[in-house]
DNA sequence: TCAATAAAGGACATTTTTGTCCGAATTATA
DNA sequence: TATAATTCGGACAAAAATGTCCTTTATTGA
């Protein structure tokens, strides 16, 4: 469904959000130990998430990533999925075809227009900050 | 959402299944050609397709693929998307945990249960027949 | 100012996916 | 029986995704 790289992109945001509300600013090494990714390529989609202004980077000592709280509720699923795989999951053909359109339909496209709606809805719906929350009662994981 | 094989796959299936309504035996040069697909990787493809009993195949002059009509009925995308991709599209945790459940759900659990579960209930119900009907009537096309 | 800390960035390595090529096996038909 | 058409199977090639390493840059605080 998503990129290995997405999967640890969304896990590190979500990681990172939790912290900030917090009031903690946490490095690569312990985003990676905390989601359970490989550490030098959690920092290169890190770096993608920055540049794609959905965390924060402080360099330096006492630096780290971090999102403000009103980002968290800004920030949806769908940008930081849009950020690292492209949009294609939610808009492509279900069967690769360049044209598929209800004019010149694939013979899925009626079948896949109503999944690939939902999923669409739900990552758009769907913010950092709720995501966070869920982790922060304890309700949610994100590792293993 | 699928890789290119298991959409060549689904592609092939259909196109077999369409000529076979015909009565028409196909090679692996016309199928390459009438979607769109690299020859030698489809060639692959549709052995994995007919190991997996989803359609036959038949060597020597004359020769080529095709599909028993009842067959069109029984074979489900969910079995070409299985012997291709595997199940994981439609079991495996949104986020990439090994061991996401109700018990200990990722932060995306819920809200994927739901289009995970509408994906596979798809697949699993539509059919072969009902996709080559689809095109034999020139409501669908394969190509582009 | 200097040392230490942390992200940024580039080069490289590994693995997986996608794709190609070619000879072997099978079989219809002349 | 010989030939040609076709799939099968293995080895190889290319591209993309995943992952590592090391140097540079920025910044803090002693």
């Amino acid at each position: 469904m998503f990129s290995k790289a997405c999967e640890y992109g969304i896990r590190a945001a979500v990681y990172v959000a939790l912290q900030s509300l917090e009031g903690r600013r946490v490095s690569v090494i312990e985003i990676a130990e905390e989601i359970d990714s490989p550490i030098a390529f959690t920092a290169k989609i890190l770096q993608q998430l920055s540049k794609n202004d959905i965390i924060n980077s402080v360099k330096g000592p006492t630096g780290g990533f971090e999102i403000e709280r009103e980002d968290m509720d800004a920030v949806k699923l769908s940008k930081i999925v849009k950020a690292i795989d492209g949009d294609n999951i939610y808009v492509g053909c279900g069967l690769g075809l360049r044209e598929c359109n209800a004019d010149k339909p694939c013979p899925l496209h009626d079948k896949f227009v109503d999944i690939r709606t939902d999923l669409r809805t739900m990552l758009q719906n769907t913010s950092l900050f709720e995501l966070a929350t869920g982790l922060e009662v304890g309700l949610t994981y994100l590792k293993r």
